[in-house]
DNA sequence: TAGTTGGGTTTTTTT
DNA sequence: AACCCAACTA
């Protein structure tokens, strides 16, 4: 028997089909990935490709990286040869080797979203464009989606005559460009187009790629966007060895670019193309598919499948309705706490899946309240923080003098004496000379800059260039504890509250330790490389299996995820569909409609869809009705049927300017039965656990979390003790040395001789408080203040 | 130049 | 509620 024998007749008729244009239409869980992995393994074992040939495209690295592994597994040899990357990845690798053709430098560096808005800012300062009447952001998504479309500055010039304020985003575009160039820096979106206008200005270098991947195969196909579309149009060029992935029904990326045309039109493109379609599902029971499959329904612009499964029945799909968002994070918890003990799940079975990152925070604290064991996906990213940036942008800058972004970041933090004056002098010296603003903080004459100011700039110079010279000879992990060392960054950190320093702190450990696996990792550590690979995670990228913790993340960040249970919170109008896809159209419903049949489909057993009457967003209170995808499912898949509004039409009009009508208690009848609250039932409503024992026959007090004192919390579930702190406190060990005791005289780096009047053990570190002879008193964490005993 | 305050704005989703 | 920025004060 071949390991192909376990695969269905449409799946096999995909892995069999190695030649020319194939569109694989792989509905939700319908084993895509297995179809992909045993694909590449056909190819290698069977046909005798070499896996060097090979190219697989996925949506993140972390996917990536689960796709070399179960090649790993089923093929014979050499799976470590195929090209197993993201789209960004795939054109970072490209571009380091041949951009200079292009005449960039290939030691660029990449912008994320944070970095080009700081850019744009500075444009439109330059061209005199009021931020208040065309903000920053509009500028930003313009030029992403001229990027996403391959649209460059000179065709939006042209497109833009007649248009006053067209004409303005197109001058910052242009503008922009020239900046970026300038800095020697690539946005994200130009990895893709670079790559593009390289291919296309350089045939040799195309055909060179051609030649290496014959077989090319794209995951999440749906989602891409037309410069991807043509980067594998191009690389694919007259071989057509070209597999794609996907389901239109998951496309949930179009704000980003995504076109939907690309697998609409594949066929037409590719009329030889050979289309597969996968229908049947090997993930979710019955009655999640049936949900599933009654709220896509509802959209017209699709191509018509439907799925089906083998598997029973299952569990009814839950439904709460709770009167505040905190009753439904209770609920939500206590609901995970109860199937762990029971045994039903491990922590790590279940995932809370919501529209916006926003509401992470209420589950998040209920969470840490009940000691549940979780993991936030998503959010502000590890890297956008404003202490990782700090840093980053001193390893930026010893790394490539021409980003000048990053340099006027950290000139003056820690406060150095810097302000804007000096900067702004610097910057228009810098400019006329055609030199980088780091050339010009070594040269303050330049700009007219004499005395005290001028002092501090070489001193802040010559600090960079002696970073230079550490971090050529001892590697990034020792310029990084260089730079903390020397810039005394932790205490010098702005901080309001106590925590906020606590948090900070921890992220800058776990930048440590990244850094230092990072360092483990390669041969030769270099610290352009290592830049790149932090530019190009995704949130997702760093969840790895096995652990034992509760996920809380977007639909969109689950997209390729499957688990046991799944928590669907805020299902209400409004909030999910978002009030500004109500608010545009039947497209942008549709796709909220989507990302509902993407957030259904992660659950393989248990689904539990929960809504709130009242909300704060914003900082007020919203009351919203419940969600239309939760009217568009039966009643019947329901253990407690929502009720339905009475107004369900005419309340969505988008042309009536009565917003408030999402807001409006009144929208309610009055004797609409209150499903729960909290785990109070009322009698009137019938209870029917479908299976173990209801969690409403226990009392509440089981839940409640024991009264302990801080210290004596046994594990994992405080905050924290999340994040890598196994490999952080080993740098505390390693750095705290001697026991330090109150009526101590110690020594500090910067501050001189000082008493110890005070310290604090907190969970981590602690924290001491001393008055310096000459600085007064200060108080900062051990394990980063250096104290010697004297 | 640094720190504070008050006002205005914001959020959908992310490689 | 949280963040950002401009304006004002020290």
């Amino acid at each position: 028997m071949s390991m192909y024998d376990k695969l269905n007749e449409q799946q096999k008729e995909a892995v069999f089909c190695t030649e020319g244009p194939l569109l694989i239409l792989a509905g939700a869980g319908s084993g895509k990935t297995s179809v992909l992995t045993h694909r590449v393994a056909y190819l290698i074992d069977e046909v005798g490709v070499n896996p060097y040939n090979i190219l697989a495209i996925t949506f993140t690295n972390k996917a990536a990286g689960e796709m070399r592994e179960r090649v790993d597994k089923i093929v014979g040899f050499g799976s470590e040869q195929i090209f197993v990357s993201t789209f960004h990845s795939m054109c970072v690798r490209i571009l380091r080797r041949y951009i200079n053709l292009l005449d960039y430098d290939t030691s660029f560096t990449i912008y994320d979203t944070d970095d080009q808005k700081q850019l744009i800012k500075e444009v439109c300062k330059k061209l005199q464009i009021d931020t208040k009447i065309i903000k920053e952001r509009t500028i930003q998504n313009k030029i992403s989606s001229c990027k996403d479309e391959l649209v460059t500055p000179e065709d939006f010039y042209l497109q833009s005559l007649g248009d006053v304020q067209l004409r303005k985003i197109a001058d910052c575009y242009r503008e922009y460009q020239a900046a970026l160039k300038k800095n020697n820096a690539l946005d994200f979106d130009d990895l893709l187009m670079k790559t593009v206008e390289l291919f296309k200005a350089e045939p040799d270098v195309l055909r060179n790629y051609q030649d290496r991947w014959q077989y090319i195969m794209v995951d999440e196909y749906q989602d891409t966007n037309t410069a991807q579309f043509e980067l594998i149009r191009l690389l694919a060029g007259s071989r057509h060895n070209l597999c794609v992935v996907g389901d239109d029904d998951q496309s949930i990326y179009k704000f980003r670019g995504a076109n939907i045309r690309n697998i609409l039109d594949f066929e037409h493109f590719y009329p030889e193309a050979k289309v597969v379609k996968l229908e049947q599902n090997y993930r979710s029971v019955q009655n999640i598919l049936n949900a599933a499959n009654a709220v896509i329904r509802n959209n017209s612009a699709r191509k018509d499948k439907s799925l089906w499964s083998k598997k029973e029945e299952g569990e009814r799909i839950h439904f709460r309705h709770f009167d505040t968002a905190k009753e439904e994070a209770e609920y939500v918890c206590r609901d995970i706490i109860k199937s762990v003990t029971h045994g039903e799940s491990g922590y790590g079975e279940n995932a809370v899946l919501y529209r916006t990152n926003a509401q992470s925070r209420m589950i998040e604290d209920q969470m840490v309240r009940e000691n549940l064991p979780y993991r936030i996906v998503g959010g502000v990213s590890f890297y956008a923080r404003r202490e990782i940036k700090d840093l980053l942008a001193y390893l930026k800058t010893v790394d490539n003098g021409r980003d000048d972004l990053a340099c006027k970041r950290i000139i003056n933090v820690p406060k150095r004496g810097i302000g804007a004056t000096s900067i702004n002098k610097l910057q228009l010296a810098a400019d006329e000379r055609g030199v980088s603003f780091f050339d010009a903080v070594l040269h303050p004459e330049w700009a007219d800059i004499k005395g005290a100011a001028a002092e501090k700039l070489s001193s802040f110079g010559n600090m960079i260039l002696r970073m230079r010279v550490i971090s050529e000879e001892q590697g990034p992990l020792k310029l990084l504890k260089e730079i903390l060392d020397i810039t005394d960054y932790i205490n010098q950190m702005e901080v309001d509250t106590e925590e906020e320093a606590e948090d900070r702190i921890e992220n800058i450990e776990e930048l440590i330790s990244k850094v230092a696996s990072y360092e483990e990792e390669h041969d030769e550590p270099n610290l352009s490389e290592l830049l790149e690979e932090i530019a190009l995670v995704a949130d997702i990228d760093s969840v790895t299996e096995g652990e034992d913790r509760t996920l809380l993340m977007t639909i969109h960040s689950a997209k390729g995820l499957e688990f046991k249970n799944v928590y669907l919170i805020g299902m209400e109008d409004g909030l999910f569909p978002s009030y500004m896809s109500i608010s545009s159209g039947d497209a942008e419903i549709e796709e909220e409609r989507r990302l509902a049949y993407v957030g259904i489909t992660r659950a393989k057993e248990k689904l539990t869809i929960s809504a709130a009457k009242a909300r704060m967003v914003h900082g007020e209170t919203q009351m919203n009705p419940l969600s239309r995808f939760v009217n568009e499912i039966p009643k019947s898949l329901f253990d407690i049927a929502p009720v339905k509004r009475q107004t369900y039409d005419g309340y969505y009009d988008s042309d009536t300017s009565d917003r408030g009508g999402y807001r409006r208690y009144d929208s309610y009848r009055d004797d609409e039965p209150v499903s729960f609250s909290g785990f109070k039932r009322t009698p009137d409503e019938p209870v029917k656990p479908s299976s173990g024992i209801s969690p409403y026959a226990r009392p509440r007090a089981f839940y409640q979390p024991k009264a302990t004192p801080e210290e004596d919390k046994p594990f994992v579930a405080r905050k924290e003790n999340l994040g890598l702190l196994t490999k952080g406190s080993d740098i505390i060990a390693a750095k705290s040395g001697g026991a330090l005791a109150v009526g101590d005289r110690v020594r500090h780096i910067k501050f001189g001789d000082g008493t110890i009047t005070n310290i604090v053990k907190e969970t981590k570190d602690n924290k001491i408080t001393v008055i310096f002879d000459n600085y007064g008193q200060k108080i900062m964490y051990q394990a980063f203040a250096k104290l010697t005993k004297l």
